[in-house]
DNA sequence: GCCTTCTCCTACCGTATTGGTAGGATTAAG
DNA sequence: CTTAATCCTACCAATACGGTAGGAGAAGGC
């Protein structure tokens, strides 16, 4: 598995905040209630995405969250990062803050593992992918299938962005 | 993290057999000694390639491994798809056997949840990285960088398939 | 004021997966 | 018939995951 429920749980709060109109504050509870999720496991979530300045919140009755910036400008590698802590394929692909060096447990025989090649692809296709896709499409698509689930598209058309 | 040590090991263990000569055989003990890793548990993981016909084995004194396949038609999303049982981006991202719905926990409320379009993206990404890489890249790649450890490319330089 | 509704913070915890070990059975070469 | 190898299966410790629990501050409404 890539990712864990965090991504998923923080991407869908993230939906969620773009679909109200930015300027009153959505409660943590009412997306927890529409999206069936605990409320306290949606509160340290949301918490990373505040950390990494996605979200802003207002404290009190009456406050909440909503999306710092337009969802437009927000690309899901930000999200995502923000949730995950790092996008790495593999154990050994800790970068060193230093020399930014990747680590391996097979370092010293040969000057670098013979699975680098591999990982840093993968992790490169991972990134990519994420950002070419923005907030904005995912709320747009919510919309859409909510809806009318019937016109759901295909594997095939997601693959593509929408906005080319 | 993306994958498990059973991806690294099986595919390091794929690359020491490509590195032989294709016709005798290579024993676990000698990959297991020049990786440094437990001879135990690559059996396990050496088994998952050995189902899914990637290597053949011969039993008994001065037995061993050996590729199927010549390392040049060996992609990489197949070793790595043997290795990990599946390449999901998400949890809810069983597809079942008979129609190939996506699970999905929020699959009543929308026709599909809302964070579907991304990981099918990822998924892509991911996969299409894998597959535009051959066995036969990596073993040339770690002979290049064993021989000569300085000429170790940069990772910019790792995202373009070598062979064009 | 003070009650309610929120965000915020931190500690805890059951369970499943990961990354192995252990022990043996089977097969083939010399 | 010994040795070197694959094969098979059970077990196990540690970690991470996916939460719960319990509260402490902050802001409106009355």
């Amino acid at each position: 598995m890539i990712f864990t429920t965090k991504a998923e749980y923080g991407v869908r709060l993230m939906v969620e905040l773009g679909r109200q109109s930015a300027e009153l504050p959505v409660s943590l509870k009412a997306i927890a209630e529409s999206e069936g999720l605990p409320l306290a496991y949606l509160e340290q979530i949301v918490a990373l995405l505040k950390r990494a300045e996605l979200v802003e919140s207002t404290r009190g009755a009456h406050g909440g969250y909503r999306l710092s910036r337009p969802a437009e400008s927000v690309t899901m590698d930000e999200v995502v990062l923000a949730l995950e802590g790092s996008i790495a394929p593999m154990t050994c692909f800790v970068e060193d803050a230093d020399d930014g060096r990747v680590l391996c447990s097979h370092v010293d025989d040969h000057g670098s593992c013979a699975t680098r090649l591999l990982w840093v692809r993968v992790q490169g296709g991972v990134i990519e992918s994420l950002r070419r896709t923005t907030l904005a499409e995912l709320i747009a698509f919510s919309q859409r299938s909510s809806v009318d689930p019937v016109s759901a598209p295909t594997d095939n058309e997601l693959l593509l962005p929408s906005v080319a």
